[in-house]
DNA sequence: ATTATCTATAGATCTATAGATAATGC
DNA sequence: ATTATCTATAGATCTATAGATAATGC
């Protein structure tokens, strides 16, 4: 009997060179349009723009809830990338402020990533980013408070609901992207015991005109959106 | 020469009293779908749901920016009952803190607000929700400080940025809206001078159950709406 | 030869409006 | 009589697929 020459295909790595660069242009502006429009930002215009057919689309993300996994998987792997640099940190407290800075940061770079989790939650229950960091989490918390450094009535699950919070500044696009780190650290110095000294915060506030032009003017992405689109009809 | 008899009719306030009852209809309907979908919300599906044809929709409000125009003047009446409490406060620190209780709590209880919000800002740079109360905050802000109460490194800027990240706990539905106090007031104790004693923690963190239970589960809402829909069809 | 892409298209849904029909208030 | 609603419809856009055409890799 004859075994099969060839391995099965991950759908994930056509074996063209063209198909690999189309699937890799169809996440980025999937990226880029459900930051924009939500997860269900069409996928016609996604194919749009990443200069493409619709039934090539089709072909890699036979449904919409494909595409949303994939750019989950990809996600996901940029957040375990992290956990090595949080264990390598010196003390437990260090490895809070890092996990809240790292985590923070990835959500505040994509902001296609909350909508994304937020299906990801309805069509796969079973998939949870956070399981395989709980534990790990949990541990350096209850360290971090034996240290000390740690206010003892917080959790774990405090820190993911704080770093979710702060993550939302990318959806809100604009200036408030670049508060992040500065709303970080006023939010540790309120998880860190109080007789500790706080570290100068870092960045400086909006002003009110950067406040107004934060709110109000289109995120560059945004423009160039608006222009493609008007351009394309 | 003879003067019009009718006043100049306000479209906000219809004269019959049905259309008065669809107007209201229409307003919450948007509210609940834009809350789910973003402002870019279907119109049809805002008119179905509350049982009106889409042209009464049209005759409201002709176009959708007319539509988001009337929720965002509709949300500023709301938010400008608070400033009497907060003017009432016997402390500028209390001050603060009623300001940024009564802020989370208005944008978590309607999570239809950021996108609303986000949208103004595109369609009319002029109209800026904040500037009624940002000098009156400002004030609050620095009298907290030479009472010692609030740390001299933050300022009225900071309040709103923190603000908004909280309200962003509405958008992520089920059992993180639960939760905003509690981080609220773990925001509030790095805002205040650390020397001050801070007070117990409201509320309990989630437990992993609830936080799994939150994530993944559905809000009653949108689950309400998905067999609407379905049924719909 | 195989694998992938594109064009074309069916059917659904959306925005927006015109014209016929129904409900209110004087 | 006036005001508002509904039905019907045009045209655009969307999802999803079938079948013809083009590009890659052995």
């Amino acid at each position: 009997m004859t075994t099969s020459a060839r391995p099965p295909q991950d759908a994930s790595q056509p074996r063209r060179r063209d198909a690999r660069q189309n699937r890799e242009r169809l996440i980025d502006e999937a990226r880029s349009l459900i930051a924009e429009h939500g997860v269900d930002a069409s996928l016609e215009e996604i194919a749009r723009r990443a200069d493409v057919g619709v039934a090539t689309l089709y072909r890699n993300f036979p449904t919409r809830d494909d595409l949303v996994r994939a750019l989950y998987d990809i996600a996901l792997a940029e957040l375990f990338a992290v956990r090595g640099e949080i264990e390598a940190a010196p003390t437990a407290w260090a490895g809070v402020v890092l996990y809240t800075e790292r985590l923070a940061e990835w959500l505040v770079a994509d902001p296609s990533l909350p909508p994304i989790l937020k299906r990801m939650a309805t069509i796969d229950p079973t998939a949870r980013p956070s399981v395989e960091f709980e534990s790990f989490i949990a541990a350096l918390v209850s360290q971090a408070k034996k240290d000390g450094d740690l206010r003892p009535d917080v959790d774990s699950m405090d820190l993911a609901v704080l770093v979710t919070m702060i993550g939302s500044l990318g959806t809100l696009g604009g200036g408030y992207s670049g508060q992040w780190r500065r709303q970080l650290s006023l939010v540790l110095d309120g998880l860190r015991m109080p007789e500790k000294a706080r570290p100068k915060l870092p960045g400086r506030p909006l002003s009110v005109k950067e406040f107004q032009a934060t709110v109000h003017g289109l995120t560059r992405r945004a423009k160039r959106a608006a222009r493609g689109s008007r351009a394309a009809r």
